[in-house]
DNA sequence: TGTAGTCTCTGTACCTGCTACAGGTTCAAG
DNA sequence: CTTGAACCTGTAGCAGGTACAGAGACTACA
């Protein structure tokens, strides 16, 4: 098994005095700016479980640290880029080094190699396509309709 | 203005007798192996007018062609990398050669392109961290966890 | 120290993008 | 002409958020 390198959850206990200086107090506007998640979906995602709860202050709001935005960030562009909160859920697993055996994570990191490859293929074409679009029209040509199926191949 | 070059839109009157060959009969198990979408999810995209209405048999039933399918296929891979239903909406109505001018060509297609290459370079970083994990892990080596802030930088 | 303005809290309702019935009709193979 | 699979419309549900409402907490400034 391998163990636990580096946790970003932080559990009550663990925090001592001198990590509290890192609990600013974030503001939805910050944390929007920051990571391009608005405080809502940031409820939503502890609510379900994919983010920690964070400790609060005296009167009930929230404490959020430098890690838990750089975990939000992470989600954002994982979302961004199709994944599913469930795959994102098993990413961040992998990357925190959880609980899992040598072989699982050789199986979970393949099977997602196999699919930011595929998104990868097609996002090539499609960058391809939309170059020689405008390079055309910069041209002065009429830009002629790129027949869908040159754009993503057929198979899977 | 750019003109209809090569519309997959088809409508009624257009439908010539030698056309009506290309109407299979596409049942649902088809046009999921072959698109990866079901059919209520085309329906849905007929709904919302993503999707042209196809043309009946007598029944009543919808008579799906190759182009038909084709865009579901587009439509699917797009939503696989992340694009919302109205940036396919968008992406489709360039490669169809809307009644854009060039200059909104170029707009759209710039601001495509720029969100494309984006995500490449997301998807880039996110395989470079999944190969060194398997890597390492063949390696007999305890994979190390890859910081969360290396797989994707802050700036947007 | 009071108070205004901005923030957060919980809860619920709504929105997008599907997906899955239910109850009935059409189609095509035998 | 039957029979089973696939279709039809309609509606309801799920995932992943987003947007209030009504009430309380925080901060800055007088």
């Amino acid at each position: 098994m391998i163990g636990i390198l580096y946790s970003l959850q932080e559990n009550g206990a663990e925090m001592a005095e001198n990590t509290h200086k890192q609990m600013q107090r974030f503001t939805r506007g910050v944390i929007a700016k920051r990571t391009g998640v608005n405080i809502e979906t940031v409820r939503y995602y502890e609510r379900i479980g994919l983010l920690p709860a964070p400790p609060r202050s005296e009167g009930g709001h929230r404490m959020y640290n430098e890690d838990l935005l750089r975990r939000l960030h992470f989600i954002r562009r994982s979302r961004e880029l199709g994944f599913t909160l469930d795959e994102v859920r098993g990413l961040l697993r992998l990357v925190d080094g959880g609980d899992y055996t040598c072989g699982e994570v050789e199986a979970l990191t393949t099977a997602h190699l196999g699919e930011v490859r595929r998104k990868l293929a097609d996002l090539k074409r499609l960058e391809k396509v939309l170059r020689e679009m405008i390079s055309r029209c910069e041209g002065g040509e009429v830009p002629e309709c790129p027949v869908i199926e040159a754009l993503f191949k057929e198979s899977s």
